[in-house]
DNA sequence: AATTAAATTTCGCCT
DNA sequence: AGGCGAAGTTTAATT
């Protein structure tokens, strides 16, 4: 882990703005705690007087600027901005525009408690789990997130990585073949269930097949009703929840 | 501006263990940068490996974990969290509960560049600029905004705080009264317009009343349809776009 | 407390 | 590049 380049406690605000300049020049991660106000025009105007706050100003150009309480800074601009420091009477003028979106922020700090600029390694990836499996659990739990009267029967691992299927019938007894997507199902989900039903479906009868996912491709969607297949909208959000509502016992029942 | 009473440049585990510790303790604001990885269970699971990040704990209880890059942090708890930090044989651990959300944070570092704990006083008020004289102005300038045929005649600026009229005609010639509220426009609201209507309502020929808002309450909505008025949804982001959108030499035309 | 809508939403995916 | 929709969305307002 490096040692931080520069970082100083009670900085003036001359320190600060070598601080401020150095990190800005060579794309490095800034704090600056500090007494500052704030303002900003772009899509609304705001502004706030002066106070003790957190600036955070990230390797991509992205800024925050946190109060002491609350999830969400109270100012804030996007990746992509350009800064500009300088030091002035009222004291150590920071402004970031955001050419993109053609937005500015001033800040201007009247003292500082304190200043860094990291450089941050941070390689690993982040992985959310709302998996399709969970998705498949949450269905197989609660049948009725595909339709009402659906019946699973046979739930299916497939080797290869990305989906998950469910067999069952529907509320007239009709075979359902349901092809499980987490993210928006393309083409090729609608092929993989086409292709799913076409290999077992050797029987006269008609074999229904539903693509779940939270979203359908507008082209997945016309070739879906070209081979008179079916789609049903599902969140990974609305399967966790489903899942966490769930006691664990009936879970049990159902993965086991 | 009162000093940090905990400030350490690459404190150990144990001098990072203690500052965490009297920062929960007192409720105050902490920031922590060093080598963790981190886990979150809750609506959602997650993993993230090892890597240098920004931990900042407000007094609040909110968390957020940043990443070198993005507006977004990686993980975070809304406010109101309860934390439990220990020291072990992987490395520190600092773990944020919320009961409410019943959702889970874990870190665990394994390395810390810096660390502090502050007591930062901010009393300022954030004034976000979107007013309802923006949203007059975005009206006089774009009068569609309100209807097709809508053509503004005299701006009248009221006393009372909290709304703005706007008289003028309709694609018919018609006499139409305009008033604008920023933010849901309730029972009242609608109130003032009719009076202002009855007040104004001496000829017998019909005028037509038209509230602007973002929104209108349920209730309210009874009352303008029992007063044979009229609501536009307009929200005053669209007005600032709108604002943002026409040059100075227009405004000035409309605002002088 | 639950529901609904707005947000300087951001972010990702698709056209 | 622009538009649409999801998000561990959060937050504020209303029922």
């Amino acid at each position: 882990m490096e040692k931080p380049l520069n970082a100083t406690m009670k900085p003036s605000l001359e320190e600060t703005f070598k601080i401020v300049q150095e990190s800005i020049a060579k794309n490095k991660t800034l704090i600056v705690v500090g007494n500052c106000e704030i303002e900003y025009k772009g899509r609304a105007e705001s502004k706030l007087g002066l106070g003790e706050r957190i600036l955070l100003i990230k390797n991509d150009g992205a800024v925050l600027i946190h109060r002491p309480t609350g999830y969400e800074p109270v100012n804030w601009q996007p990746s992509g901005c350009i800064f500009h420091s300088r030091l002035t009477e009222t004291g150590l003028v920071i402004r970031a525009t955001n050419v993109k979106t053609k937005e500015s922020l001033k800040l201007t700090f009247t003292g500082v408690m304190f200043a860094t600029q990291l450089e941050l390694k941070d390689t690993s990836e982040f992985i959310l789990h709302a998996s399709e499996e969970d998705m498949q659990k949450a269905i197989l739990l609660k049948p009725e997130l595909v339709e009402e009267g659906f019946h699973p029967i046979v739930k299916e691992k497939k080797t290869a990585p990305g989906f998950v299927d469910i067999f069952g019938r529907d509320k007239y007894g009709r075979f359902v073949v349901v092809e499980i997507k987490r993210k928006t199902a393309n083409k090729d989900a609608v092929l993989q269930l086409w292709k799913y039903i076409q290999t077992i479906g050797e029987t006269e009868q008609h074999i229904r097949g539903i693509l779940v996912a939270p979203k359908l491709a507008k082209n997945a969607g016309r070739l879906l009703r070209e081979l008179n297949l079916e789609f049903k909208q599902l969140s990974p959000k609305k399967c966790i929840e489903t899942l966490r509502k769930s006691t664990s016992g009936e879970l049990l029942r159902y993965m086991k």
